[in-house]
DNA sequence: GATGAATGAGTCTTCATTCAT
DNA sequence: GATGAATGAAGACTCATTCAT
C-alpha cells in the first residue's frame, strides 16, 4: 500500500492501454505513442508512471498471464461435474475471436520474449498451471465415473492445452478455417476418444455466467 | 532468367543469413546490420539486392515456409507404409530443438505477421497443406487396414497439427517440460489412440536416412 | 518588507538547498528535482517561490558570492594588526577542503557563466573586492612598518587573489598535491617575498573564532 | 592503424568541431545539434564517428590537454636560455584573449569535471606537467648564473603555474582588467621578485617565430 | 558489383513548467 | 500555502536507406 490510490490507479488504465495496443502492434513494434493515444494522456504521461517502456510491458504480460488464468479458474471451480468443468475450461481457455485482446496480447508476446529469463519463466509457468487444472478435472472426472481415460491423465491434459494453444493462434490470426467455434469442436472431439465420455458437448449447459462483461 | 546466376546466388546467400538472424532476433526486431553481419557482407550491399528490409523478410518468410513443408513431403513420399509415414511425418514437423533455425524462423514470424494480408494467407496456407498431407496419410491408413478412426480424418488431421504446432512453439522456446522427444510421445499418444494403431511408436524403423545434414 | 516574512524563509531554505545542489552537480547539471529533494519539498513548490529555475540559480550565486566576501571582511576587521589580517584573509579566502559547499558553489558558476552580462560583472566585481581587501591590508601593512613591497601594491595583491583562485578550484577538485596547508604555505611564502616580512605563517595567533560554525 | 585513414580524418574534423562547441557553450550545455553545425554534418553523422556525445567529449577534453602541453613544450624547449624559456613559457601558458578555444574549452571543463575519475586524473596531470615544466626552467636559470631563489624552485613554479591559471580564466571571462597583456605583467612581476632577476621583461626577444599561424 | 560514409526521420526519455486541488 | 499529477518541448540515439566511388 505505499503507492497513493491514485498512482495505482492511473497505474492500471496505463497498463489496460497498453495492453490493447500491444494487442494491436506486437510488444516489439509498440510505441509509447500508441500506449498514450490508447490512453487518451500525453507521451509524457507514461514515464510519470513506469520507468520505461520495458517496465510497462513487463508489467503488461504480467497481468495478462494472471488475468487470463484467474478467469479460467473462477468458470471451473465454479462447476462441480467434471464434464463441466472440463467444457467449460475448453471454452475460456479460446479466444473469443480476433479481437480478443486479452488472449491476442499473450499470443503477440509468446513468440517475442526478449531474452529476460525472467518472462521466459512466465509463460511456462502459465503452461503449468493450465496442465495442471486439467490434470485435476481429468481426475475428478474418473472418480466421478464419467472418465475412462485411453492415455495417462499428464498427457491427455498437455494434449489439451497444446490443442487451445495452437488453436488460439488460428482464431487471433483471423483463421477462415480455425473459428472458436470450430476449435471447440475439435478439442472437444479429442477429449471425448481420450476419456470415453460422449457428453463433453460444446452446448452443455453451463451453470454460470457464460460470459463474463467486466472483461 | 531475368537474374543474373551472381545475383541469384547472392540473393540466396542473403536470405540464409537473415534467415539466421530472424531465428534470432524476430522479424520485428532484426536489423539490417544484423543481417549484413551474418552474411558477412557491406551494409550497403543488402539494399543491393532487396528493395528494402520488408521484402527481404517476405523473401525469408516464403522460403521458410516452402522448406519446411518441401522436407516433410519428401520424407513422407519416400514411406509407403502409412504407419511410418505417420510417424516420419510427426517425427520431422517438429523442431529438432531450440536451435533448430528454420522452424524457429517460422514461429518467430507467426506471431508478428503484420497487416499484410498475403504473409496471413501464407500461414493459413501452411497450415492447410499440413492437414491435408496428415489427411492422406490417414486414408492410405485406413486403405491399410492399419487404422480405425475414432474421429472424422479431417479433424484428427488438424488436431495432430494443432499439437505439432503447440509443442514447437515449446521446444523453440527452450522448454523444459516439452523437448523434442516428449512432444513426440505425446503426439503419437494422441495418434494412437485415434487411430486405434499400437504400431505408432517414435522408434519405428525407418527406411530414410534419419537426419538430413543439409538443414 | 512586501513579501511576508514564512515567503522570505521558505526562499532562503530554498536558496540553500539548491547552494548545496550546486555544489554537487553543477550549475548546468542541477535539476529542479535535486534542489526540492535537497530541501526537503515537492518539486512543484520550488516555481512557487521562483518564476523559473534561472532565477533561483542567479540568487544563489548573488548570495553565494556576498557571504564568501562578507565572511572574509568580517574576519578581517576584526583584526588590528596587518600581518594578521593577511594570514586571517588568505585563510578564509580558501576553501576547507573539498566539501566545502559555498566556495565549490563559486567555482561551478566560474566556468559556466551563461551569456548573461549581469552574472558576469558580479564575478569580477567578486574579484576587484578581493582585490581591494588586500591592497588595504598591504597598505596598512606599510604604514604599520611591518611590509616593505617588492611590486606596486596592486600587483601583489592582484597577485595574492589569484593564487587564492587557483589553489581554490584544486581544492575543490579534492587534487592530491594542493590541499587546503600547502595551499596556505605557499600564498604565504609568496606573501613574505614580496612583503618581506617573515612573520607571515599559516599559523600566526588569530584572535577571532577561528571556525565560524554556521556555515 | 586499426582505424581507415578517412574515419581518422573525420574524427578529427569532429573533435575539433567539438572544441569550438565546447569553448562556445561549455560542456555540460554542448549539444549534438551544435556539433554537427559547427562541423557543416548531418546529427547522425555525429554518432556515426562516435558512440555517444561523451565519448567524443573526452576525447575533445584529452586532445585539448595535450596540444596544450605540446605547444608549450616546443615553444620552450627551442630555446636555451633560461630567461627567454621562462617569457616565453608564461607568454603561450595564457590564452591570447577570450577566443582563444583551445585554452577556453580546457577552462570550461575544468569547472565541470563529471564524476569520471580518469578525466580528474587528467587535469591533476596536466597541472603538474606544467609546474615540471618550470622547475626544470628555474633550475637551468640558477645553473646558468641568472636566477638567485628566494623559495623553493618547486614553490615558485607552484605559483607560476597557479596565476597562469586564474588570470587565463580571467581573460577567457573577458575581464576588462585582467587582459592577456596585464596577466603577463603580473606573472612576470613575481617571477621577478622571486628569482632576483630584473630582466624577465614580456618583450624579451624571442628567437622563435612568435605565434604558431598553425594552431 | 559492392561498399560504407552520410543522412534524417522516427523514437524514447528527460525535465522545467503549469495548474487544479 | 503547497503539492504532485500531467504536460510537451527538447534532445540523444538508432537505424533503414541513399549514393558517390
Amino acid at each position: 500500500m505505499a503507492r497513493p490510490k491514485n498512482q495505482t490507479a492511473r497505474r492500471a488504465q496505463l497498463v489496460a492501454a497498453a495492453t490493447r495496443a500491444v494487442s494491436k502492434h506486437g510488444p516489439a513494434r509498440v510505441r509509447v505513442a500508441d500506449i498514450a493515444d490508447a490512453a487518451g494522456v500525453a507521451r509524457g504521461s507514461v514515464h510519470y508512471y513506469f520507468q520505461d517502456l520495458d517496465e510497462l510491458l513487463r508489467q503488461v504480460y504480467k497481468e495478462a498471464v494472471d488475468r487470463f488464468f484467474t478467469r479460467r479458474m473462477a468458470r471451473v471451480s465454479a462447476l462441480s461435474d467434471a464434464r463441466d468443468k472440463l467444457v467449460a475450461s475448453a471454452h475460456c481457455g479460446l479466444p473469443h475471436g480476433p479481437d480478443d485482446e486479452l488472449v491476442r496480447t499473450l499470443y503477440r508476446f509468446s513468440s517475442d520474449l526478449p531474452d529476460d529469463p525472467v518472462q521466459q519463466a512466465h509463460i511456462e509457468g502459465l503452461t503449468d498451471r493450465q496442465v495442471v487444472l486439467y490434470m485435476g478435472i481429468l481426475e475428478v472426472g474418473v472418480a466421478q465415473g464419467h472418465f475412462r481415460l485411453s492415455e495417462p491423465a499428464l498427457d491427455i491434459a498437455t494434449n489439451l492445452v497444446g490443442l487451445e494453444d495452437a488453436y488460439g493462434l488460428h482464431i487471433i490470426a483471423s483463421s477462415s478455417v480455425i473459428t472458436n467455434r470450430r476449435a471447440l469442436d475439435l478439442i472437444l472431439g479429442y477429449a471425448r476418444t481420450a476419456t470415453g465420455c460422449a457428453d463433453l458437448t460444446p452446448d452443455r449447459p453451463t451453470a454460470v455466467t457464460p460470459e463474463d462483461p467486466a472483461q
